[in-house]
DNA sequence: GCCAACGTTGGC
DNA sequence: GCCAACGTTGGC
């Protein structure tokens, strides 16, 4: 089993909003590294760290799970969508995505300075400077560093 | 709102 | 294949 980080901007999809509709589909990621960590390397299971991203403060609000096999986004198929792929086909998609479905809140948020401050989070991907990727790898370690944090 | 860092596009 | 231009991300 994986566990990962995945961002997404609360005023847009929040962990709240996650856990009214229970489960959601990850559409509409449109980069290549975080695509393939989800087409390639994602497996039913896998926990899921959400994180709010240009928010006040940013940080680590919840967890999630993977809930479905990968499979083609379909925004890239629908003209109308802002992810519309023009280049993407049926036969030959380019974009794939995962479900994930709510599995708690954190009962204290982490918010990004604290994971500054951690020496054992020093190398996580969050805070390394420039590190945009919207679907990042965390290891054993630091899931359960960050876990216990949040009691 | 600013802006640094990064990814992608497209002309050559 | 190079690289300038552009668009986006996301913390501050």
């Amino acid at each position: 089993m994986k566990y990962w980080l995945m961002k997404s901007e609360p005023n847009a999809y929040s962990i709240d909003d996650l856990q009214k509709d229970k489960k959601t589909h990850w559409d509409g990621v449109r980069n290549y590294q975080a695509r393939n960590f989800m087409r390639d390397e994602m497996e039913m299971g896998d926990k899921v760290f959400f994180y709010h991203s240009n928010a006040e403060p940013p940080g680590i609000t919840g967890i999630a799970e993977v809930c479905s096999k990968p499979y083609p986004d379909k925004t890239q198929f629908d003209q109308k969508s802002k992810y519309y792929d023009p280049k993407a086909t049926k036969e030959q998609p380019r974009w794939y995505l995962v479900d994930i479905q709510f599995k708690k809140k954190l009962k204290n948020m982490i918010p990004l300075p604290l994971i500054k401050e951690q020496k054992t989070l020093k190398d996580m991907k969050l805070i390394q400077k420039g590190q945009r990727l919207s679907i990042q790898p965390i290891t054993k370690k630091e899931w359960e560093y960050i876990t216990k944090l949040s009691e």
